[in-house]
DNA sequence: TAGCACTTGAGAATAATTTAACAAGTTTTA
DNA sequence: TAAAACTTGTTAAATTATTCTCAAGTGCTA
């Protein structure tokens, strides 16, 4: 049965089952049951069933899923199929290594520019995405699409600089800044990677196990 | 009342909490209640205090908590005055940039050495953490106490990694590879940071908005 | 000093999430 | 082909997490 709303706990799952389908498929596995995909993951069975059952009927009794069939239907309830536009704001040693690495392309985001304020880069390509200077992103932003800006400045300008964005138009934010941010508006989406918070809690963990 | 137990989704709040009042104590601020603190991090009093009683009791009744007590004591339940050692395996473009940007030693951590195949760095340094073969690795770790290892390498190799890392003793990983590490034994404590499954998750919300 | 406005920590109530159970249908095997 | 073994999607139960409520205690003000 389709659920209207879903819950953060759901959506945050669905990346992994995406991950684990395609390392499935990549080993040639043609089906699966609810039950396996479980063991494999560590995750229960039901929760596999619950969580699938908030967007559709993907199974067949007695037999289990279609690995590239369910793989498909996931990367698209996530959003892979789609043509998201993103940009980047500061490009330092950060910017520059998720330029070079991730593979923006398999998660249905192209990457249209990247901004900074240093002259030695700007007017220089990183892994063929222009560089441009801070000057050009207002006009750049009213002349394209964009969909996701990845911030990557330093924390002292992160805040404002979201707040202009927003003003610009801009609804959704790839966080890598070590500050909260947020928005009047429940429109806007932010999705945030904290390193410190990511290492403090495997320091408290390491310290009481 | 302090807790035996605590669950995951507290542990994960702590860092935030610390960041919050890291803030207010550099914007000057003394005392703090549950009610403000709430408002500023949009989260409920309630839960706050919630939190709170499961490693003690901080406040005062009419006064609320004092901000650089508070922060204190939750430094010191994450560990940032502990002295934990820290090696990093793959020093890449993301290796790198941690190396040079990531305040390692403001949340409890020594990075001792870096480890990584390619000649080309074999021998240099990345902001003071010198940079050894992976020949070096096993002797590095029988000689030293590592009780973290950031795993920065290419995800095929991971798992094996781990694997090997886990048979030297290593108990701790801060793993930004695309792959769900395990181990038998629980513990091993993994914290992963899945850049794909942030971005996809932020995919999928500005989809379904 | 007395009264009022705050505030915490704890227990109770509510809400959300996860797990168990099972009817209904499919596949495999003998 | 018939029976046994699986497996799903859904509902119900159990567990976990969050929010509400309030007694008890503190600080401020007149």
């Amino acid at each position: 049965m389709k659920k209207e709303n879903i819950s953060d706990a759901v959506i945050r799952r669905l990346p992994r089952y995406y991950r684990q389908l395609t390392d499935l498929c990549a080993r040639g596995i043609v089906r699966i049951s609810s039950h396996s995909l479980g063991q494999e993951m560590n995750i229960t069975a039901s929760q596999i069933r619950q969580d699938f059952s908030c967007f559709g009927e993907f199974g067949q009794q007695g037999y289990g899923y279609n690995v590239e069939e369910l793989r498909a239907e996931i990367g698209h309830i996530l959003g892979v199929d789609n043509d998201h536009h993103l940009i980047m704001i500061g490009v330092g040693n950060l910017g520059h290594a998720l330029l070079q690495n991730f593979p923006f392309s398999q998660t249905g985001f192209t990457v249209d520019a990247a901004f900074d304020v240093s002259p030695a880069i700007i007017g220089t390509s990183v892994n063929g995405v222009p560089i441009y200077s801070m000057e050009e992103l207002d006009g750049f932003i009213r002349e394209h699409s964009v969909d996701v800006v990845v911030l990557t400045i330093p924390q002292s300008t992160a805040q404002d600089t979201a707040d202009h964005l927003i003003s610009l138009g801009i609804r959704g934010f790839w966080n890598f800044t070590n500050v909260e941010l947020s928005s009047p508006s429940s429109d806007v989406k932010f999705e945030n990677i904290h390193f410190a918070d990511s290492l403090l809690t495997l320091s408290y963990r390491i310290a009481n196990r």
